[in-house]
DNA sequence: TTTAGCGATGTAATGTTGTAACGTGCAACG
DNA sequence: CGTTGCACGTTACAACATTACATCGCTAAA
């Protein structure tokens, strides 16, 4: 394979990832801060769809959510509500939505603004995500300079995993 | 605005859009010499609807394609039919599915193969793409290198666009 | 000439994802 | 003790996508 000019940005991805990566209990704990810090209550119903949510190693849909916390809360829970809060989620970045999946994952470093790129195995739907802020600078730049501005990248990549390859 | 490591990288649209881009007539017909290339028929039923889908500068929904073919067959066509052929496009590069916007949209240089870069208006909804190979194929390594194989990179860019801004 | 196969399209039904409109409960504040 | 604002509930529906099976027309073998 010829080297192309970017053919080390992956180095960024270490780097970078010197922030700490939450799971489980810390995780919610840190999600539940970051959304107070965004002056937001840390409501059960909130608390509970974060839980789940964290619990996928998959990008989950919206009903996906809604029918394990219905389980979870023994009472139907209508997908427009899990909306709702999934969209909260997303918009203080305590959640991402992957577009190719038409799913959401939990962000597992809250608080922490990144543009990430998602990779998502088409065999086994599981979906790990790197930061390569030079890579991701880059794409917010060309899009300026083509005139867009207040630029959302969406860069996913499509492939076939380690273990399923 | 600091400059990132890739600031530049947009030098190479100029450098990659060297190929010819087609419209109207000449872009059908480039389609036609793709499909017929990849072994698959140039029928009535798909030239309608490139047609249709070229006809389009926003990502057009099948939906859409659907009843804009109806209309110009005086039949109805269901969004099956157009489904498979915009299957049949993507996979053979004749048009392009904008994942952030649940639509495709006609490709305007078919038989040309690269990763393109969509940069989509969240106002007016039109997309433009630009062609910076060293940038996807610095997100197709970062890929790689996490251990992905056939990658098929998913690069969008939603914002505001020069006219809406 | 039949007929068997195959690719393209038609038809109908259904599944999945996402929103809109409006109602209810509850707590903070005057 | 109202009223205001936010969270959430409920219903209905819109938009996007797939599945299963039928039909049509062509062509190649019998």
């Amino acid at each position: 394979m010829i080297d192309p000019p970017h053919a080390n940005a992956y180095i960024g991805i270490m780097a970078s990832h010197l922030h700490h990566e939450h799971a489980g209990a810390s995780l919610a704990q840190a999600a539940q801060a970051a959304l107070v810090e965004a002056g937001e209550q840390w409501t059960d119903m909130r608390s509970d769809i974060f839980a789940v949510l964290a619990t996928f190693e998959k990008p989950a849909s919206a009903y996906d959510i809604a029918d394990l916390v219905s389980q979870r809360r023994g009472k139907r829970v209508a997908p427009n509500s899990v909306y709702r809060i999934l969209d909260l989620f997303v918009t203080t970045n305590l959640a991402r939505r992957v577009e190719s999946a038409n799913a959401y994952i939990a962000n597992s470093h809250p608080g922490c603004l990144h543009d990430c790129i998602f990779l998502i195995c088409d065999s086994c739907g599981t979906a790990t995500h790197i930061d390569d802020d030079a890579l991701t600078m880059s794409v917010r730049a060309a899009a300026e300079h083509a005139g867009f501005a207040q630029v959302r990248p969406v860069i996913e990549v499509r492939g076939k995993c380690a273990d399923c390859d």
